[in-house]
DNA sequence: GCGTAACTACCGATTATCCATTAGTCTACG
DNA sequence: CGTAGACTAATGGATAATCGGTAGTTACGC
């Protein structure tokens, strides 16, 4: 292990108190790191990184308030040293393109180990990047098919409209008289921002349209 | 603190490897405990414990493989004996519902702080119950309105199973093979489920499992 | 023991969905 | 003015969903 002449300041971003609380535990003891921080809101979680200015984030991806793409995206112009430690237990091709977009510097799933964990903080303490096993496997992937536009951008302003009335159960038919256009068309719509959106059933697309705010319950 | 003569044997369930390992070293620190059996997925958890005979099984609600409630389902009856903490970073009035049914003792919310958690665990050792703050608030929701049959509670525990499986994208058919009974009765559930909720497509049914928490996004 | 509810299973019929493909019209942009 | 994208519409076929009814088995309480 790398003996840092100062301890990296560190801010654990996490929504679950308990394992927000082991984690510090388990930080507090290693010499290397110094928590200064602990938050478990999205809101919060920006205003106290940007005053602490800490060296190491470890940020959730799913949080109230904010989620940890957004907080990634609010700080990561105004803090460019600060090193950012994805800890989420959510993996998905979106999910990670958009943390490292962001500039998120390494990303660790929940369902690796602790050891993968501090593996990663430490890569990431010394300027390294680091992903999970489960991520690794997801990147080669996303990669592999740089994708232009995915989810809701890649379709049409009329995907848009058809998509939320299928999500709000209206039949291919009563989209077509709502819509004053035939049901073939109707149906070609649907046929088209499915294959975009890579969900084919109603289900995905409900849980997806309530997902991204299209529809609300 | 009570001193107990004997440590408290326990089992460990959750997925999530990492919040595991942070949970099995807060618990080695603890002289009333000793970890016999740690894991991360539905069928084991079902082998080990029931092998295992433990005193205490701390259980996380979501898992792959077979979900909390069904591995308590199926261990309840021949560990008349051990007690049960369920661990969840989900609270919904079903989900504490099943558990309580399935013959849980605690419920503890990741979201509250490991105070919660451990003051849950030794009062479920000395043989009480124990809610984490989240939990009672939703337990006087659901005393407070003991409503006939109304929605979810009209439903009987299969056709809750189906609708689960059905908003969550599974067709008739892998619905059938998943649950090793004929399309048919599947067929059935659905149509008995759709009548008694007055939902007649997908769409509904999918909005209406993430609005009472069946599923999650 | 008897009734009720739940779970299982099948028959049959109608409608809806999903998918591939082609193609005409209109508009916006360079 | 030509091209690209969006919207429209259709053909045709495979699969899935919806709804109606019937019925056997178990499990539980009165």
């Amino acid at each position: 292990m790398t003996t840092s002449a100062q301890p990296q300041r560190i801010v654990i971003v996490e929504d679950q108190t308990a394992i927000r609380e082991m984690l510090a535990e388990i930080l507090r003891s290693d010499q290397n790191y110094r928590i200064v921080g602990e938050c478990g809101d999205g809101q919060q979680a920006c205003k106290l990184c940007l005053e602490l200015k800490p060296d190491l984030i470890v940020l959730d991806a799913r949080l109230p308030g904010l989620s940890g793409v957004d907080i990634l995206r609010r700080i990561s112009k105004t803090l460019k040293l600060t090193r950012v430690l994805i800890f989420s237990a959510y993996e998905s091709p979106i999910l990670v393109r958009e943390m490292l977009e962001a500039g998120a510097h390494g990303f660790v799933e929940k369902t690796a180990g602790l050891s993968e964990f501090k593996k990663g903080l430490e890569t990431i303490a010394r300027g390294g990047t680091y992903f999970g096993p489960g991520v690794a496997a997801l990147l080669r992937n996303v990669v592999a098919h740089p994708g232009p536009a995915s989810g809701i951008d890649a379709l049409t302003r009329r995907e848009r409209e058809i998509l939320k009335l299928v999500a709000e159960s209206n039949s291919t038919r009563g989209i077509a008289e709502k819509l004053a256009i035939s049901a073939k068309t109707v149906d070609n719509h649907r046929t088209n921002l499915m294959r975009k959106l890579d969900m084919h059933d109603v289900a995905s697309l409900t849980r997806y349209s309530l997902e991204i705010g299209l529809i609300h319950h």
